[in-house]
DNA sequence: GTCGCCTATGTTTACGTAAACATAGCGCCG
DNA sequence: CGGCGCTATGTTTACGTAAACATAGGCGAC
């Protein structure tokens, strides 16, 4: 055929110069050794029912012997879809994320999606401008966000309108988009209620980032639980999701007498309170108790072990998936709204009541 | 058109009813607009030099007001690739497995490289090979494998021979495949060679799960570490990863009065031992001092601070990607090979001498 | 028995891009 | 001042797939 191709060098290299590659047998090469034609061969790996058996057989059998296998970007070319989903978010490393990310991709592949991540290093608006932008010529017919909405907006906004389907983590932009979260105010206020029904006057916070959502919401509810419980609001200390914030803020409410339980942002923050707590010889629960959120795989082994909010991340992929592919396959149901994963609380041992 | 065609399900952007079709703007589009061949267009959009300055500007004119995106099926087919790299793995939980894929997926991008991520459930041979007969019809360039060689290994066999260029983490097949890694053996050294300096007659251990490479090789490493020095090497205790399996080793090795050093095969389950320990009166690092290995981001909050050996997932990350790249390129020195990627001891406050 | 319909298969075409080839203008040099 | 060669652009074609359209037999109904 030709002879005089390049070496090994494999797959036509960018811009190798005269290594056009066959390489990948195409649905004519089999059609020529099963004595058909190459319609028919798509028939059969498509799974159309007017071939005949014995004409099947041949095909298949051809098939096998050449280890045909089909071109996807052909295919894409030819139905303009591309059985892809991208997911674009800021970092893996948060367990939530990563969690949220692998459910994504488990319920994607089951549904014959794969799943294409886009990260973004540094979270400027930019950054999320470009990489909209780039997803735009990626080859992906939907995006699930998984980050601010603060973010997202001016990402958006310049892209054609409907160029995308979105579905949105982490955000209250259910009027815009599709969006799926844990239900933040409803775990926070679980973790609040125990706090106080456990006969704790009132309970301090220590807080996300300001730029996270869910962060956000978690302080907003916080103060909405206690308010309503006719308590005083104590100053929230401000942390950054790392357990080194937490533990910053464990050393100052370990100096505060008047504070006996507090309800961190996440379990890693718990993990620091727990710690700062420790050092400052103010035991918990004793005489502090701690309330995380996340429930971490490894909160049960934290000393003592960690009451904390469970957040069921699998289930926040399932959904994701589900609205994208419902809007995909332009079922209805699919409008803007947000739609909240329950939580539970996971009580443990760094809650009890207060000392008397 | 063609008025009768399915419902409109297809590609409509959000699904609107009645509406979207034909939707991305090509080529041909621009080109009319711009007055100019199709051809023309695909030059201004690669950068090909003979372009006339004003016959450019009229085609980025045209381009910016259709809002024109290269279609990727439509290049991948004419170039036979695809710009994306194919990452399979078991699962994402493990703070090691997450932060390598974030690195990958961020080298990529600057490489001008997507990520696909392939997830399998459940670790059976059947379903590795499935994913990488799905990989082979997916639109993927190559392919990193993060995972224990024995089940890559049945996986690949029935491959087609140049279908896929391979990098592996975390496996031994330095011999017929690229594999990047952490330094097991070196990691394993540093701690066991830090207790013993320390002055502890032996080091116990507490195993990963037999499953995994990794694991095996830091317990293989850390028995030679101990006959070397000429030391009593004391049973392995055996754990999966999880802080709870740790938890269970360290109560068990509370009990063993001869035990001053543990080396845990990662963080998680030497937090579990810290647990054990603090629940057993016995005062880490003052009776028996702990080190782990991964250096999470929460160990320096552990009670006490974790002695741990640093693992660059980062720097693994990049060298997939690198060897990756190196391979589609056709470049030398991608031949088959193990790249060990070096550890830090990092020394906190789980490590004392040994009661006298 | 003949007509028409249905089924199995073949032929044409389009999807969007870009390499390869073709052409037309222009300037430079002899 | 005429031809050569270069440059900017247009035209053709191929990538692999699959829908749409075309055709050729076979079988049942009258």
């Amino acid at each position: 055929m030709d002879p005089d191709r390049q070496p090994p060098s494999l797959r036509g290299g960018s811009g190798v110069p005269g290594g056009r590659r066959k390489q990948r047998v195409s649905m004519a090469d089999v059609a020529k050794l099963a004595g058909v034609s190459s319609q028919t061969v798509s028939r059969v790996s498509n799974g159309h029912p007017s071939v005949t058996g014995t004409t099947r057989e041949q095909v298949l059998a051809a098939m096998r012997q050449l280890g045909y296998r089909p071109n996807s970007a052909a295919r894409a070319l030819r139905y303009g879809q591309f059985n892809t989903i991208g997911v674009i978010l800021f970092n893996l490393d948060s367990t939530g994320n990563s969690r949220t990310v692998e459910a994504i991709a488990t319920h994607a592949a089951a549904e014959g999606y794969a799943i294409t991540l886009i990260p973004i290093d540094v979270p400027t608006q930019d950054n999320v401008l470009g990489a909209f932008t780039r997803l735009d010529e990626l080859a992906v017919d939907a995006v699930i966000a998984i980050m601010e909405i603060h973010l997202l907006d001016a990402g958006t906004v310049k892209l054609p309108p409907d160029t995308h389907i979105v579905v949105v983590v982490d955000s209250d932009a259910g009027d815009r988009y599709s969006v799926v979260d844990t239900d933040q105010a409803e775990g926070t206020r679980l973790a609040v209620r125990h706090l106080l029904d456990l006969g704790h006057h009132t309970v301090w916070h220590v807080t996300g980032p300001e730029t996270s959502f869910a962060g956000q919401r978690r302080a907003h509810a916080w103060r909405l639980t206690l308010e309503e419980a006719g308590r005083p609001v104590p100053p929230p200390l401000h942390g950054d999701w790392s357990a080194e914030s937490g533990y910053a803020a464990g050393l100052r409410l370990a100096d505060e007498p008047s504070c006996t339980a507090v309800f961190a942002s996440n379990d890693q923050m718990a993990l620091g309170l727990l710690r700062a707590f420790h050092e400052r010889g103010r035991p918990v629960p004793a005489e502090i108790s701690v309330v995380g959120f996340d429930d971490l795989a490894d909160a049960a082994c934290f000393i003592p072990p960690l009451t904390t909010v469970h957040q069921d991340f699998a289930e926040v992929g399932r959904r994701c998936v589900q609205g994208v592919l419902r809007q995909i396959r332009g079922e209805a149901a699919s409008r803007p709204g947000t739609d909240l994963v329950p939580t539970r609380l996971v009580i443990r041992q760094s809650t009890a009541p207060p000392p008397s």
